[in-house]
DNA sequence: GTACTGATACTCT
DNA sequence: GAGTATCAGTACT
């Protein structure tokens, strides 16, 4: 396994999207590592995209997606939830990819601990979960991820089908086809519907 | 099995 | 002061 360097991150948004199914997260916690693989994402661009954060301008908030990539975006929302994004493309060019699910590998126990569910499946399949569930805060906004604490993996496993779909969760711009998720993946937050 | 609703606090207008 | 890149629980079919 090998860590993703900055250059896999300074591209397109919508490629790094789609190349980092199936790579691996990696948190490193003193009580050990959680791991996990991902299985769905979302892009955001800047301008022309009425769902991203950027549209409207550099904000203090948003400032970390017009930065370089390779970095953490974490963004607080719904009162309650984190969510967690890779900064992509250059540096001045707004773009990022939410992270929307994971398939847990390591530190399993700890995700059930921190997570409070029964089931496997529901530890870390929707963007706000797997925030929990790795025990990824605001505080972690602007971390390197080619660093040592929270980084992402190479993975040799080739992945399998990949699906794109109209994104979730969002009140404009589901016209565009920028979610993309690994077809078998039993931790997919939600499915499209048949094509 | 699916559908609807409330909780909650932070950011931008 | 309104809106939000959500989740979990409840109420139905």
């Amino acid at each position: 396994m090998e860590i993703l360097k900055r250059d896999f991150y300074e591209r397109n948004t919508k490629i790094v999207a789609r190349e980092l199914l199936g790579k691996i997260l990696v948190h490193r916690l003193p009580e050990g590592n959680l791991t996990g693989k991902i299985v769905e994402t979302e892009a955001y661009f800047g301008n022309g995209d009425p769902a991203s954060h950027a549209s409207r301008g550099k904000t203090p908030r948003n400032s970390v997606m017009f930065g370089p990539p390779g970095y953490a975006y974490v963004y607080f929302n719904y009162g309650m939830h984190y969510l967690f994004n890779v900064v992509t493309d250059k540096d001045g060019v707004p773009g990022a990819t939410l992270i929307r699910s994971l398939e847990p590998l390591e530190g399993v126990n700890f995700m059930f601990q921190r997570r409070g569910v029964k089931e496997l499946k529901f530890l870390t399949n929707g963007p706000a979960k797997l925030t929990q569930a790795f025990e990824i805060n605001i505080s972690h906004n602007g971390l390197d991820l080619t660093g040592e604490e929270i980084f992402i993996c190479n993975d040799e496993t080739k992945v399998s089908d990949i699906v794109s779909a109209p994104r979730i969760g969002i009140s404009t711009g589901k016209d565009e086809i920028l979610r993309f998720y690994i077809k078998d993946s039993q931790f997919v937050s939600k499915k499209a519907v048949d094509v």
